[in-house]
DNA sequence: CGAGATTTTGAGAGCCTTCAAAGGCGGTGG
DNA sequence: CCACCGCCTTTGAAGGCTCTCAAAATCTCG
């Protein structure tokens, strides 16, 4: 997408400071007091909620460039929980700062609107998972999804990638339980559309895997052409 | 929330159009070709979308106020499907329109962040339910969820209101069959938490309701005194 | 008043969970 | 460099929550 060299000063402005975290470390808790928004740079991260019951709901896996704790904008206490996979940096800004960004730079504004609505749309299509689809059919969701992601940040990456979760966290992630998540990898694996080593996953039949997760692309057919153009 | 005439005016600019939607009509299909937004004025309506096996997920309940088809600013074709529960007006806008919003009322582009963040958690909320809570507090959490937004735009509501939902589109808000749901609403009443007659619901225990939807009301503990002051 | 939609109820099946335990892997300390 | 330890993965068996199928009862609307 086109921006202008000054807004790109202005998206940069909110990455002056940086901070590292471990992996495993957790940037906010669930309820803790908030005012904070966070860029992440660099790593992946993931946000979840925890039932009363003790059980876990992650609710969406963070790369590089993505933008966390957003609900941060409106709530006094964070909503989610949000915790370093691997090593991390992020880069903090107080939520006034976006508001001083959206005055000055109001085009960022749509393109901030906009990223969220894909980002929403992704929500939505999990929503129907756990609602609608198989065991088996959510887990080859989030192992295209996470391929996708990937390939983001590492153009390099085609069918095979490192799967940095635990089956306990897929299940988490797509409402099942460890031992369930296992075996539908280990069915996905004798129907021969993927192979596993040493916590590597290799796509062995990408368009069966489309299939059996009922997958949709969100970063395709999107249409940016009603931006004003910039100045 | 206090704004300016300008910005009243500005936002009352998107609605300059009315059309009008009888009960059960569609406002748009998934993969429709589209590039209008809309505010729902008056009505009630839901988005939702279709799985291949043929069932269907609600992804949403919209009320009055409600900012409809926001994907529509980023996909050339419709992620979701959008009907009319109730006889409704929708005023349709052109997504450039809210481009040049955002250009001449910054401010209103932050107002709009915020909100579509408070939709967002509620989302996150709903995701968390289907894949970790069981079928009674799902069906509970709808309910809570309809008394309180019927609320925002009826305050003589309190414990008493009309559900204008079937039951199988409540299981297809659930992720359940409508046959569990009856079930589920038929558990609700013999615990004394709710009582049922002609459509309309009455809840005799709201806090044990609660209590069984594990529900927060994600319209409290709002913190919106960051936004810069109107001009 | 009749037809179709919705609600209600029962019985049986299946997907996924729970509980339990063994095996594998990496990491740490001696 | 090896042994040990904890975490993760894998596998089996049994149970339960929710689904499917089916049919009757009730409601709504023309």
């Amino acid at each position: 997408m086109a921006l202008t060299a000054e807004e790109r000063a202005a998206l940069a402005g909110l990455e002056e400071q940086e901070r590292h975290l471990r992996r495993g470390a957790t940037l906010q808790r669930e309820r803790d007091r908030v005012s904070e928004l966070f860029i992440l740079s660099k790593g992946i991260m993931m946000s979840f909620v925890l039932l009363d019951d003790g059980s876990r709901q992650i609710l969406r896996f963070l790369f590089p460039g993505d933008m966390l704790a957003a609900a941060n904008l409106v709530y006094r206490e964070a909503p989610e929980a949000i915790v370093a996979l691997t090593d991390a940096i992020v880069c903090p800004f107080e939520r006034d700062a976006l508001g001083a960004l959206v005055e000055s730079h109001p085009r960022l504004a749509a393109v901030i609107l906009m990223h969220h609505q894909i980002e929403r749309v992704a929500l939505t299509d999990r929503l129907a998972a756990l609602g609608r689809a198989s065991a088996k059919a959510r887990v080859a969701a989030l192992l295209l999804e996470w391929r996708n992601r990937l390939r983001n940040t590492d153009k390099g990456i085609s069918t095979v990638f490192t799967l940095g979760l635990t089956q306990e966290e897929i299940g988490d992630a797509t409402g099942l339980t460890a031992v369930h998540v296992n075996r539908m990898l280990r069915q996905l694996e004798e129907e021969a559309l993927i192979s596993r080593k040493a916590g590597r996953v290799t796509f062995l039949d990408e368009r069966g895997l489309v299939r059996a997760a009922h997958y949709i692309d969100r970063h395709d057919g999107l249409d940016l052409s009603w931006l004003p153009p910039g100045r």
